[in-house]
DNA sequence: AGTCCACAGGAAGGGCAGGCGA
DNA sequence: TCGCCTGCCCTTCCTGTGGACT
């Protein structure tokens, strides 16, 4: 049997350490990032002489190095707790996974919690002994701790931040600091004033990055993740720009190399160049733009359905044409039909995931309607036939409507 | 200037599922 | 196990709206 691996294996990669460049890898330096590690560092200090650290609310768009700093500093801390020989714990917690009152207390207590003792279960026990046991533990480890909560607009309850912004209060010997971190810059806004007051004690703001920043860190990392020589002069200066066109995201800045430079070890080929990005870069869109759609419920891929066929047949789609299809679609498929008015939110919710733009219009006389396109419509129309929640479309076409045809 | 279209989109409330405490 | 609460999905009803047409 032909040995389907020997070219994969046998060709010689392009990466030293392919992990530096994912998103969970913390490097040792953090370009551009020193006003706002210097800011924390001030903040989280007077824990290290046995103050009360005040809570820091962290705040900027995705990409701008918030967790990376975070965890930076939840390092830095531990090793000079270390070299002080005073006890410092450094705790993560992502909101996004873990997002209820009970389950954030839960896993922070069981950070703390010895081997041999009982672990807080997920579930069964009251709230408040969760956090009793949580002040308890946290208590008995002494010194410092710090406690993250990324993406901390994710949580359901906003008691539990409310308990944890005021812990201090309630430990004795310990002393804690709670860094919060959001990419909603409005999110304090809606917050209880309680909390606001306690948890945003101080804020740390992260600016986008600008294209030559992102170029720094991409260097910074390119020389640590990939080969001598494996760089096209103007590879970096691309992914930097495309990155900042966003709105200086430097995970995306990364993920473009990164894939860049598995598309060029794929074809075998020793340097990662200019064509490689521009795949990179289509690619990563693709897969985002699949990734939702073969989540998406049933009835928004029928809506999103109805917008492709729609767009085949109409010069400009109007909502009253694509529901029309909408209710087609549905009968074949033997599911019953949402209202228009729902219908209308579908198309505002696929609006917003940027698979489609639904552009208020007015006609005059004809009315006012929102105009729907739909993105690379051959690769949803692909993903969502895979998925098989709809049947077999191919004989079906729309009865046209539109007045104005 | 007034009319009128085809919706947009807000408000209120029903139905249902899941979580939670007793 | 039961009742209550909450959040989500959805419907119904409604008012508002930009601009072509009269």
């Amino acid at each position: 049997m032909k040995d389907v691996f020997h070219n994969l294996i046998g060709s010689e990669s392009i990466f030293k350490n392919r992990e530096v460049l994912s998103h969970s890898y913390i490097p040792d330096i953090l370009p551009h990032r020193e006003k706002q590690i210097e800011e924390l560092a001030k903040i989280l200090a007077p824990a290290l002489k046995g103050e009360n650290p005040s809570n820091v609310f962290i705040y900027g768009k995705t990409g701008t190095g918030k967790t990376a700093v975070a965890k930076f500093m939840g390092k830095q801390l531990v090793n000079k707790g270390e070299e002080l020989k005073i006890a410092t714990n450094f705790v993560y917690i992502n909101c996004e996974i873990v997002d209820t009152q009970y389950r954030v207390l839960q896993n922070i207590s069981n950070h703390f919690i010895r081997k041999w003792e009982e672990r807080v279960p997920f579930t069964g026990w009251p709230t408040d002994e969760v956090y009793s046991k949580l002040v308890e533990t946290i208590d008995r480890t002494g010194g410092v701790t710090i406690i993250v909560l990324d993406e901390v607009d994710k949580v359901k309850d906003d008691e539990v931040l409310y308990n944890l912004s005021r812990i201090n209060y309630d430990l004795k010997k310990a002393r804690a600091s709670i860094i919060g971190i959001s990419n909603d810059l409005k999110f304090t806004e809606f917050l209880d004033p309680r909390i606001k007051s306690s948890l945003g004690q101080e804020n740390v703001v992260f600016p986008p990055y600008t294209a030559d920043e992102l170029a720094d860190i991409l260097i910074e990392r390119a020389t640590i993740a990939l080969k001598e020589n494996s760089l096209e002069e103007n590879v970096i200066p691309l992914c930097s720009a495309l990155a900042a066109q966003e709105h200086g995201d430097a995970r995306r800045a990364l993920d473009l190399l990164r894939v860049a430079a598995e598309i060029a070890e794929r074809e075998g080929e020793k340097k990662i160049t200019e064509r490689h990005v521009k795949i990179a870069e289509n690619k990563i869109e693709l897969d985002r733009v699949n990734e939702i759609v073969k989540t998406l419920p049933v009835q928004s891929k029928i809506v999103l359905m109805s917008a492709i066929i729609g767009n085949e047949s109409y010069d400009d789609l109007t909502t009253g044409d694509l529901y029309e299809i909408y209710k087609d679609l549905c009968k074949i498929s033997g599911i019953s039909a949402l209202t228009q008015r729902r219908v209308a939110d579908l198309i505002s919710e696929l609006d917003m995931l940027g698979i489609i733009t639904a552009r208020v219009i007015s006609k005059g006389r004809y009315g006012r309607t929102r105009e729907i396109e739909v993105f690379s419509p051959d690769k949803i129309k692909e993903t969502i036939e895979k998925s098989g929640d709809l049947p077999d479309l191919k004989d079906y076409k729309p009865k046209l409507q539109s007045k104005l045809l």
